[in-house]
DNA sequence: GGAGTCACG
DNA sequence: ACGTACGTGACTCCG
């Protein structure tokens, strides 16, 4: 299939500017922008070896676009002086290489790549675009595809239809409709102000176009919100419309023009050095040679010579009724391993049902499409989910735990969950979907159907079995990870109960209270301001009332808390400041972000098992792992969290200290040990060490400051920190540390030995085995390797302390079946459970003995329990002995 | 989309 | 001289 390359000139030209430091040629001039376009231009040449391509610019303006709302664009900034020359020499190169470029007075760079993409699609030519500007996603189909700048110029992502469905959910021809909805502060379109991602894509999901949205706009939750949609009707048809690109444009080009023709070249490397241009010319002749030796020996299949090695992929069977009765019993006969991959319909696994799912046998692959498929298909399929027999490899086993569950069915039997197995490989990146873990696995670049997906995640299953065993993380793959992932997806099936009305009222309780001291703030002022801009903010206070600056900030003053409270005494407003912003994040995260999380008087939140670095889970949509608890007007939220069922109540189970215990079992240090061993207050004893008193006689200020330094050598301490921390200096901050590694020698010890082991072996890891890569200690900035320092420090005492939570929660999750009671939340070292009264005694006696005896270390594990009617009001409990 | 801020362990 | 404690996620502003 014949291959079409389009780049967006002008996006990537400023994207390569911004990214690289100022370079100039030989005689002066400057060409950053120039070697960073140049550079990615023959990269990309070399892997696609497109048939045609083109480089597309914008035209002075004005476009037909400021016609229509003369705000369009209106707030950018002029090109600056060192970028607008090195559009005219790129042009230049261009044309001396032959490159083909197109621009048209009026038009933007976007609707003639628009334009070039009908006529290339029409004629069924694969199309790949590269541009820094997410409006191309409009574009994408089943032909074209869309290569977004990530972070400076190479670092691409590659958007299709399915990666598009993945992250947003949406059609490509929804992407209007999304900046109708919230604009685009890039190009100055208004959108519906106070409507943002998150609400834009709630109301796209229920009503699919802005105008269908319009027309349903009295049926929308929220009467702000149904304000807003009335009040920015107008507003929002107009921002859809120019965000669409406009597809008729008129200008006049052959798709013959934009053929990839053999350049000049002598000329070209000439100029490329004339522009000191020499890595680029590098390349550029060593593209030119590839294709040299090419020439003659077209490959087999007859398309224009790729360096891709596409995996071939078979034909999925078809199968009717009866041949998938057959196909699927006998599956569950011979008990075979099926990898399967999955797709679904619903906004959300919370609320979803799957809708394919694509089947490989080891010799076939199958596409089954639920609703072509009759009753006793699907429910033999559901059978064999259940059936712990049949053995199955999946990405992502959570998210099909939680489609299986919202229809009360099961899944058993899993082999391998290759998203998992891949976190453990390599915990620092981002992304560990199927669609994901397949781009890297193979080069193909195709559009995968759910079968496809099936027979190469089959195939990427056999590496990562060698992998995870090579790297000895078998145990923890097969025995903590993916049995955690069923406890996860059953913890956020049951959910946690909110009192709606509760919240509501602590809501106007608290806006009440921001109103008053939003005007006492503007009288101490002088004038009304953003209180919420730090920008602002930092005016008023340092400029106009003239208090002394602190510290500064890339943008500007620093206003953050730390800073405020020591200027508490300059001025009245201050304080009504740190108030202020309290009380707006309460009302803002927590009141209304819950509120917009809350179902049927039930917030079901998402465990991420493969986001941190260390091990940890995390919590999303709603972060239900940082309800507030330091402050007491934050904690009363607490109150508002209760159990999801009449008659139950809620109890939590917190380890004690873990991580300091575990820094005891790793340094095997005698007094922090014996600390432990003997049930002391640890701080009490750190204090009585560094200050050599009695412990009886350590005074309160002295265990704060003990408590300070325990807490800070699980970070990697420095005494900056500290000093930070208590608010003394550096000098008294550097005693108390020498101090402590006087007395704790085996801590001091341990923490260099963790750090002179991660710079042997470039890693760390946990007791259980779990690894973590650290690039950053053979980095040549420094700050970067002392920060690599303090994450092999703190590593292994975080990522064990997950390791051994996440071994309580599978236990505690099989005895709470076999009782009333189920777990809610996980909170890094508690477990927060609701049950029936009358189970309190035995779960709680169950849940202490299975999170103190998860793994045995060298000090006993301590779990402190407690329980009450909400998770405000808790109190000690001690079961009957 | 990044920066600033702040909530948690 | 420089910039500094580990791991997260959500909201707001602003270019």
């Amino acid at each position: 299939m014949a291959r079409i390359l389009i780049l967006d000139g002008n996006s990537l030209v400023n994207r390569a500017f911004y990214a690289l430091p100022p370079l100039t040629s030989a005689e002066g001039l400057p060409t950053n922008a120039l070697h960073g376009f140049m550079t990615m231009l023959f990269k990309l040449e070399k892997e696609q070896n497109p048939d045609y391509w083109v480089v597309v610019f914008d035209k002075s303006k004005p476009t037909v676009r400021t016609e229509q709302f003369e705000g369009y664009k209106a707030q950018r900034k002029e090109t600056p002086d060192t970028l607008r020359p090195q559009f005219s020499y790129l042009k230049e190169i261009l044309k001396v290489m032959s490159v083909p470029m197109l621009e048209l007075e009026g038009y933007e760079a976007d609707d003639i790549i628009a334009a070039v993409t009908d006529r290339a699609v029409e004629r069924g030519m694969e199309v790949s675009i590269y541009t820094g500007d997410r409006d191309a996603l409009q574009l994408i189909s089943p032909l074209t595809k869309v290569f977004l700048t990530m972070r400076g110029i190479t670092e691409v992502q590659c958007y299709d239809e399915e990666k598009l469905a993945e992250e947003y959910r949406l059609k490509p021809e929804q992407i209007i409709d999304l900046k109708g909805l919230m604009g685009d502060a890039s190009d100055n379109i208004p959108g519906i102000p106070g409507v943002g991602k998150k609400t834009a894509l709630k109301l796209l999901y229920q009503y699919g176009t802005v105008e269908n949205v319009l027309s349903h706009k009295n049926e929308v939750s929220g009467n702000k919100l149904q304000n807003l949609l009335k009040e920015y009707a107008e507003q929002a048809l107009l921002s859809k419309r120019l965000a669409a690109m406009i597809h008729d444009v008129p200008i006049n080009f052959s798709l013959e023009q934009l053929l990839h023709v053999e350049p000049q070249r002598e000329e070209s490397v000439q100029i490329l050095h004339h522009y000191s241009l020499h890595t680029a010319a590098r390349l550029f002749e060593q593209n030119a040679d590839r294709r040299h030796e090419h020439k003659d020996q077209p490959n087999a299949n007859g398309c224009p010579n790729s360096k891709l090695t596409h995996i071939p992929i078979p034909e999925p069977n078809m199968l009717d009724g009866q041949a998938w009765l057959e196909q699927m019993r006998s599956w569950q006969e011979q008990k075979v391993t099926l990898a399967i991959s999955y797709r679904y319909e619903g906004t959300h696994v919370h609320q979803g049902r799957w809708s394919e799912m694509g089947i490989c046998d080891g010799n076939d692959t199958y596409f089954l499409d639920r609703r072509e498929q009759a009753a006793p298909v699907i429910d033999l399929w559901h059978e064999i989910l259940a059936d712990d027999g049949v053995r199955k490899i999946l990405a992502d086993v959570k998210s099909l735990y939680s489609l299986l569950f919202n229809e009360k069915k099961d899944l058993n039997g899993l082999d391998l969950d290759v998203s998992l197995a891949a976190y453990l490989l390599n915990p620092n990146q981002s992304r560990y979907s199927l669609s994901e873990l397949l781009r890297d696995h193979t080069t193909n670049l195709f559009d995968l159907l759910a079968a496809q997906e099936a027979y190469l995640l089959r195939k990427m299953a056999e590496e990562t079995v060698e992998k995870i065993a090579g790297k000895n993380l078998e145990k923890l793959l097969h025995e903590v990870e993916e049995p955690v992932s069923r406890v996860l997806a059953a913890m956020e099936k049951t959910g946690i109960a909110v009192d709606e009305k509760m919240l509501l009222q602590y809501g106007q309780e608290l806006e009440a209270k921001i109103q008053h001291l939003e005007k006492d703030i503007y009288l101490s002022a002088g004038s009304p301001f953003n209180i919420n801009s730090p920008q602002q903010l930092g005016k008023v206070l340092f400029e106009d009332l003239g208090l002394p600056p602190m510290k500064k900030t890339k943008t500007g003053y620093s206003t953050d808390a730390e800073t405020l409270e020591e200027l508490c005494s300059e001025h009245p407003v201050v304080e009504k400041v740190l108030e202020f912003r309290q009380l707006v994040k309460l009302n803002s995260t927590y009141v209304k972000g819950l509120l917009n999380q809350l179902h049927d008087g039930i917030i079901h939140t998402t465990f991420q098992q493969t986001v941190t670095a260390t091990g940890r889970l995390s919590s999303i949509e709603p972060n239900l792992q940082n309800i507030p608890i330091r402050l007491d007007e934050g904690r009363k939220l607490r109150k508002v969290f209760t159990p999801t069922k009449e008659g139950w109540i809620l109890f939590s189970a917190d380890y004690s200290q873990i991580e300091l215990r575990i820094l005891a079992h790793y340094s095997r240090d005698p007094i922090l040990c014996e600390s432990f061993l003997a049930g002391e207050d640890v701080h009490a004893r750190t204090a009585s060490e560094v200050f050599q008193v009695a412990i009886s006689d350590v005074t309160p200020d002295m265990r704060r400051k003990a408590k300070a330094v325990n807490f800070g050598l699980m970070y990697g301490l420095t005494d900056f920190g500290l000093a930070r921390d208590l608010g003394i200096s550096r000098k008294e901050a550097r005693y108390y540390i020498t101090q402590y590694f006087e007395r704790y020698s085996g801590v001091h010890r341990y923490l260099q030995e963790v750090v002179d082991m991660a710079k042997k072996t470039g890693e760390v890891r946990t007791l259980l085995h779990r690894v973590r890569k650290i690039p950053e200690l053979s980095h040549p900035n420094r700050m970067t390797k002392q920060f690599g320092e303090r994450i092999a420090k703190n590593s292994p005492i975080q990522g064990t302390a997950a390791d051994i939570m996440k071994i309580a929660m599978i236990q505690v999750y099989e005895i709470l079946k076999e009782l009333e009671a189920e777990v809610l939340l996980q909170v890094h070292d508690e477990l927060l459970i609701q049950t029936s009264s009358r189970y309190l005694d035995v779960v709680s006696r169950k849940v202490k003995e299975a999170m103190e005896t998860a793994w045995p270390i060298s000090v006993p594990l301590q779990v402190d329990c407690k329980v009450g009617k909400n998770w405000y009001d808790l109190v000690p409990y001690q079961f009957q002995e």
